[in-house]
DNA sequence: ATGCATGAGAA
DNA sequence: TCTCATGCATA
């Protein structure tokens, strides 16, 4: 799709500004609209923001406005003025200074492992004896950005451990790499092997480096010589039921998963990862161990949380089904995490910026009115609220991400739509957003779906998740 | 647990 | 430029 020089998402707006009217547009162009008044609701429009946030408003976009409903509100010059805002965002900023190419501990994840965690009896216990070396270079320094260095050594493993002088390279990451490990064994078809257990107990103290299995298995650096798991090449189309791409897992034998029996197993190993002993982080790292490719705290969080795409759960499932098994039967499963590894990282990364909750108010009125502004309307906002022009884009990024996951598929009347389009609050037009695409099939009465719907998503949970003013609008 | 950010791939 | 997967940093 060519680039939309008008935010089509906006057009269908229930107030025909005429674009030539991106209603987006039209609305921006009314800024300083302090005389809220010009912006016209059609029926039933939330008046106030703040109605749809359950929050008391905000002191910049009320005054005027608080029948105005946030139309690019007046926010603007509010913010623009307030010392966050104007520190951080003042002039726009450049990051990643340099290339990345040194940047070959890019090992995703990797650095979950510095992450402050509660460690668990058995983790902490063998942590005690790792070190953990990391050299930041000052944040700020020079500029907003930081280049961080960060140096990390875990114990060396058993010297079955396929690792070269302990320098933990994971293998380049490529999609081709998910139909290796699809073979994996699919839920419960395998090693389940409970009466293990014992012997990962959380309280027990790690048995001694032993079994070739974790040893090897959990040392494998190149996931294709994991030898756990018999490659049983599994064309995954050979399986494949679901058929298209329509958001189940194309590359996967686990295709076939169903909503429940993803909620189930996210659930038995949350359950049993705490069992266990072990930390998301762990996991994250554990995985890395398995097959190459790690994880950070907040992927295996998101995963038990239920809180990815259904594609992306049903692609971690079998990864996360494997370690499941091998901790179970592993008779050290701190092995699965132990490893040395050194990991630079000299990327600069952008400081993370710290948006003020009257400033998010704003945006979230933005984006209720369009949640996909063109660049225009990005500068608008950006201006409008002092921020920059990157960060309202991926803060729009993010929330229409963030949408697809509390997008809820009990009104598909609204849920999609609103997500997609954010018309239900402006009576828009649907219309059917592929997305993340969540199977259908598994997913009887919903509709074409973006996102994993967990329970947690479901009416009646989810009405405690999203803003009551919200959702009594979306089911009202 | 989640907000903001990065980067690959696609459109 | 967007989506999507993913992660760092932080609440």
């Amino acid at each position: 799709m060519s680039e939309r020089s008008q935010s089509p998402e906006c057009q269908n707006r229930p107030y025909d500004f005429s674009r030539t009217t991106n209603p987006c547009t039209q609305l921006l162009g009314q800024e300083n609209m302090g005389s809220a008044a010009s912006f016209q609701l059609p029926h039933g429009v939330l008046t106030d923001p703040s109605f749809l946030y359950n929050k008391t408003a905000y002191g910049g976009i009320t005054p005027g406005s608080a029948q105005t409903f946030f139309p690019f509100p007046p926010v603007a010059s509010d913010y623009r003025t307030t010392d966050v805002q104007a520190g951080e965002f003042g002039q726009p900023k450049h990051w990643y200074p340099f290339a990345a190419p040194e940047y070959t501990g890019q090992v995703p994840g990797v650095t979950a492992a510095t992450q402050p965690i509660n460690l668990s009896p058995p983790i902490a216990e063998t942590r005690e004896q790792i070190k953990i070396i990391e050299i930041k270079t000052e944040k700020d320094t020079g500029d907003d950005y930081s280049t961080d260095i960060k140096v990390q050594r875990y114990p060396t493993p058993p010297a079955s451990a396929a690792m070269s002088h302990g320098v933990f390279y994971s293998p380049a990451w490529n999609p081709s790499f998910w139909p290796g490990i699809s073979h994996i064994t699919p839920p419960g078809s395998n090693n389940q092997n409970p009466s293990t257990s014992s012997a990962s107990s959380p309280s027990m103290s790690p048995s001694p480096p032993s079994n070739g299995l974790s040893g090897n298995a959990f040392f494998s650096v190149n996931p294709t010589q994991a030898p756990t798991v018999p490659q049983t090449q599994n064309p995954a189309s050979s399986t494949r039921s679901s058929g298209s791409s329509s958001g189940g897992c194309s590359d996967s034998e686990e295709e076939n998963l169903s909503t429940e029996e993803l909620e189930q197993f996210a659930k038995e190993l949350k359950h049993k990862r705490i069992t266990l002993g072990f930390t998301q982080a762990d996991v994250g790292l554990a995985l890395g161990n398995l097959y190459g490719k790690m994880f950070s705290q907040t992927t295996i969080c998101r995963f038990e949380a239920l809180q990815l795409s259904f594609k992306n759960m049903c692609k971690l499932k079998p990864l996360l089904q494997r370690w499941l098994n091998e901790a179970e039967t592993s008779d050290n499963p701190q092995d699965m995490y132990k490893i040395e590894r050194v990991f630079v990282d000299t990327r600069k990364r952008k400081r993370r910026t710290s948006l003020e909750g009257a400033v998010r108010s704003a945006l979230e009125s933005y984006f209720i009115k369009c949640p996909k502004p063109n660049t225009q309307e990005i500068t608008h906002i950006s201006d409008d609220l002092g921020l920059e022009r990157d960060v309202v884009r991926v803060w729009f990024c993010n929330r229409r991400q963030k949408g697809k996951r509390l997008a809820l598929p009990l009104d598909e009347e609204c849920d999609g739509q609103y997500y997609e389009q954010s018309p239900s609050p402006l009576n828009m037009i649907p219309s059917p957003v592929p997305s993340q695409g969540y199977p259908a099939s598994s997913y009887p009465g919903a509709p074409p779906p973006t996102l994993y719907m967990p329970q947690l998503h479901r009416p009646d949970v989810l009405k405690q998740a999203l803003h009551p003013g919200l959702v009594s609008h979306l089911t009202g």
